[in-house]
DNA sequence: CTCGTCACGGTTGAA
DNA sequence: ATTTCAACCGTGACG
């Protein structure tokens, strides 16, 4: 159960355990980061932990994605691309076919051993979920290789290969053939999920963005939470996995009305309570979210030139002079303190 | 003081 | 429908 109100860290910031930080938060510390100001006194200014602070700017760096990592679930274990594929087969050649019938033609076919052959359970479920409707393509097959059936000591990255490695989260060691991502990459670079942030944002869609879209980790889009709705009521369709609780916590940030950036998010950010009210419904909703697509919207940017920010010169300025505060010491502190 | 790292207690969601 | 369990979370503390 997630509770309605979340706690308050050290720093007086409040949070959920076991949940990611809002996306907004998330896109803070990545901006605040881009315009210079050092990781702790983001920590501080955002009341973030520093090892928080710290841990999103590093996959930042990496995969340049500012959203969490997919929770929860599970991988395949015996429902492999292969064996669902095969499954599928038997079950087009001879719909009234039993399960148990298709466990065994896949033993038989030698598409599994008996060590990792799904269980009779596990196969209706397959046909339930997976091929129900067998004009709908599963998504683990866009990207099928034919590898053999998985020796269940093997490591899932074997069978499941990612379009780019940071899909699997910049956890996956740099499976074989896939190069390590130069982190230096500007620009055109496929998010983690199956929306780009500024997608979901609705202002604008990356466009490499679709053809890996609805791989194997997909369709977990932690919670974005801005309403996107705001520019594009017609572009209801779902997003992917978006929890309903997380929705219900977070659909609250405030967004200008037509989707542009909101120019106070630097101010209001500052200026959040140091502790949850009772009248505050969600632990976050101090935060505002500003919907600024430059940031996320790639990895390339540059902090001078044509900066794509141009509508945050409220955010920068204020950014700024506190980055241009003396040797940033006593002075950030207490300008944090008076800024808070 | 800063920052990378990790144990911890927590949540999530496909199998 | 319920349970399992490995994925991820942010904090707090250490070095």
């Amino acid at each position: 159960m997630e509770p309605a109100f979340g706690e308050v860290n050290q720093l007086g910031g409040v949070f959920v355990n076991g949940r990611p930080l809002p996306n907004a938060i998330r896109l803070r510390i990545v901006e605040l980061a881009q315009l210079g100001i050092r990781p702790c006194d983001i920590s501080r200014q955002l009341r973030v932990s520093h090892g928080c602070v710290s841990k999103i700017l590093a996959r930042y760096n990496e995969t340049g994605s500012i959203l969490p990592g997919a929770i929860g679930g599970s991988k395949p274990r015996v429902t492999t691309p292969t064996v669902v594929k095969h499954i599928r087969t038997y079950k087009q050649r001879d719909p009234g076919i039993f399960a148990w019938e298709i466990r065994d033609r896949l033993l038989a076919d030698g598409v599994c051993d008996k060590y990792n052959v799904p269980s009779v359970s596990s196969i209706s479920r397959i046909l339930r979920n997976k091929i129900g409707n067998l004009s709908q393509q599963s998504h683990y097959e866009a990207h099928k290789q034919h590898h053999p059936p998985p020796q269940p000591a093997l490591p899932y990255n074997h069978i499941y290969s990612y379009p780019s490695p940071i899909a699997a989260g910049a956890k996956v060691p740099t499976p074989p053939g896939m190069p390590a991502i130069p982190s230096t990459m500007a620009m055109p670079r496929t998010w983690p999920s199956s929306h780009s942030v500024t997608d979901i944002l609705g202002i604008r869609s990356i466009i490499e963005q679709a053809n890996d879209g609805s791989l194997y980790h997909s369709p977990k889009v932690e919670e974005w939470t801005l309403s996107r709705s705001n520019f594009q009521p017609s572009a209801q369709h779902i997003v992917n996995g978006l929890e309903k609780s997380s929705l219900d916590q977070e659909a609250k940030y405030s967004q200008t009305a037509n989707g542009l950036p909101a120019v106070s998010s630097f101010v209001s950010a500052s200026s959040m309570a140091p502790y949850p009210t009772p009248a505050q419904v969600s632990p976050y909703m101090t935060y505002s979210a500003a919907a600024s697509s430059g940031y996320v919207a790639g990895h390339g940017w540059q902090p001078a030139g044509g900066n794509p920010l141009s509508a945050h010169n409220c955010d920068i300025s204020a950014a700024l002079a506190f980055k241009g505060m003396p040797s940033a010491r006593e002075g950030s502190n207490s300008l944090t303190a008076s800024v808070l």
